[in-house]
DNA sequence: CTGAAAGCGCTAACAT
DNA sequence: ATGTTAGCGCTTTCAG
């Protein structure tokens, strides 16, 4: 067990050369003759030695860390945005600092806990509190964008998918499979993304002259979501098509039409979600859903974010669209397009 | 936007005292009088000052970071570890620098960033070069300790649930059921979670004086899994129960028997899985498994891995013990108990 | 191109 | 209990 200790200066005495030689060896943009970059590096080889981020990050002011802040992770949606966004970032060299929000919003903290560690930038994938945690840093001066969230006005940074139109789309195909009675377990309706998708949908559907039976808020939550399906479609009077705000809540949406209440999906009740999350291709749900681009999803986020650190560029707000991926949870209508 | 540019000494400025006064306002253990705390406090919320983290690591030696790596966040079983872990950590004051790893093994710059972040310890969970990672770290002088993972000897650090319990125990509740055609879809048998489950499932099926008919290794992979199951079900000589490795394995082994090969579970096939995610509790899977205590696991981790940093003690190998779940996607014994 | 010197913001002896 | 003084390990002028 030996500590690290190996400093510049190490390497510097042996190599024979000064520390600030040393220092820009390691540097990406610095000049050093051949001859100095060799001595070094194998001396550097040698000890085992590696610059400290931290003191680097000390002097230049730059941390190369961004802090990430996510709320639930029960949602397939969110490791994969994380999993992507770190590799993103790693590409960029920049690494993840993790902060889970409690849903008990001390916001505060995080805020103070952000700003203490100097990360260089921050993103909130699809927090409660998004808006607020994003305007005190933005105040503050670290950028900051928003991860599948976005706030009505402003210009903060944010990107999403474009949520309005996705709820158009999943109307225009209820309605064109020739289901009438068709209702909505929205998204949280204090979310920006749960809003847009139901006004989408039910602007949608207006198209069609059609009006929603029954529009509920399922508020990100299977439980909700449950007991929702459950009011709705335990009476003989119940919705052909259900239209639900995210995947997760349409997996609960299915199962208790299927288990709890002796329904078939599609026959009885056709069902649409958002996301497309690996799960929905199940074939225990095989469920038709309109489709995150997450992967542009995040690279937008991490461009845009790095813009605005290293360019200082202005903030965007970007919406990426997503098309709809059917599967058989739904009837489909005969010569459908979007 | 004002730049966080606030610091000790424009704090101690404006409460008219020394600069290592403010310092000892803000550390922890320090001495201050009522009156030097009152002024520092009050000129520290004017100017919105708060320590700087690096600067502080960097004379401490002590980052407050930990280095937590992990492969696949599509396993529902490791996003959850993440939010444990995250929260665990956030009570004793620490937090997560994301790592995750690539399976084609960039072991060394995953090493070489760990260290040059100067964390203060590491986390791996379940990640398949744990060990290589772990003995790197841990010559280094960073204490590491394994999560789900662990290796067959050595000294490192190591936190798992009881596999060969768990093996065992399933193998006595599927026997018991009346099983006697019995395969096994094993975890990655590279990795000792796999291995000591699959050992210990043998192990106990030999008790009742049963051999399995089959075992094959799933290596975690959803699609190896499916295949195999295919493969195995797909004849009249089918097993009449599958012991699958982990969860999700069953879910696609679950998926492959019921829409493709239409038998029906538990009639005529058993399935029992491992981890106990919070889908195995859908109803559309209501997965018998084994239950791994996530929560009690983390706690664990983090409990050898703090006592290794604060107080340079040993490491540990714990197993936690896994209570089988016993739901429905397996026949059940009469009167079983473990 | 290279070395010397001045800090980044803070903590930790050391005196007082 | 408080101020003074050194640095932590590194980057970055600034001369040479």
């Amino acid at each position: 067990m030996m500590a690290d200790k190996v400093t510049s200066f190490d390497v510097a005495r042996l190599a024979g050369v000064s520390q600030s030689a040393v220092s820009r060896v390691f540097t990406p943009g610095a000049s050093a003759s051949a001859a100095t970059r060799d001595k070094v590096t194998k001396a550097a080889e040698e000890l085992g030695y590696r610059p400290n981020t931290l003191a680097r990050a000390m002097i230049t002011g730059k941390s190369r860390v961004i802090g990430v802040v996510v709320a639930y992770l029960e949602n397939q949606f969110y490791p994969m945005a994380l999993e992507y966004l770190d590799r993103a970032l790693k590409e960029r060299g920049y690494h993840i600092l993790l902060f889970m929000a409690q849903n008990d919003g001390n916001v505060g903290q995080i805020v103070e806990e952000l700003m203490s560690y100097q990360v260089d930038g921050i993103i909130t994938a699809s927090v409660d509190m998004s808006n607020d945690i994003a305007k005190r840093c933005d105040d503050a001066g670290i950028p900051v964008v928003m991860f599948n969230r976005g706030q009505e006005t402003g210009t903060l940074a944010q990107v999403t998918s474009n949520n309005i139109e996705g709820g158009r789309t999943v109307a225009h195909f209820l309605a064109s499979g020739g289901h009438r009675k068709i209702a909505h377990v929205s998204g949280w309706q204090g979310s920006s993304t749960g809003l847009d998708r139901m006004r989408g949908f039910v602007d949608g559907l207006k198209d069609h002259g059609v009006e929603p039976v029954a529009i509920e808020d399922g508020r990100y939550s299977q439980d909700d979501a449950a007991i929702i399906a459950r009011k709705l479609c335990g009476t003989s009077d119940r919705p052909d098509a259900i239209f639900v705000g995210n995947d997760h809540m349409a997996f609960a949406v299915m199962d208790c039409l299927r288990f709890e209440l002796g329904l078939s999906v599609p026959e009885d009740v056709s069902i649409v979600g958002y996301d497309d999350v690996p799960i929905a291709a199940w074939p225990a749900y095989d469920l038709t859903t309109i489709r995150q681009p997450i992967n542009k999803m995040v690279t937008a986020t991490v461009e845009i974010l790095l813009a605005r650190i290293e360019q200082g560029a202005a903030s965007e707000r970007i919406q990426i669209p997503g098309p709809l991926k059917i599967r058989g949870s739904a009837r489909k209508p005969k010569g459908f397009s979007t």
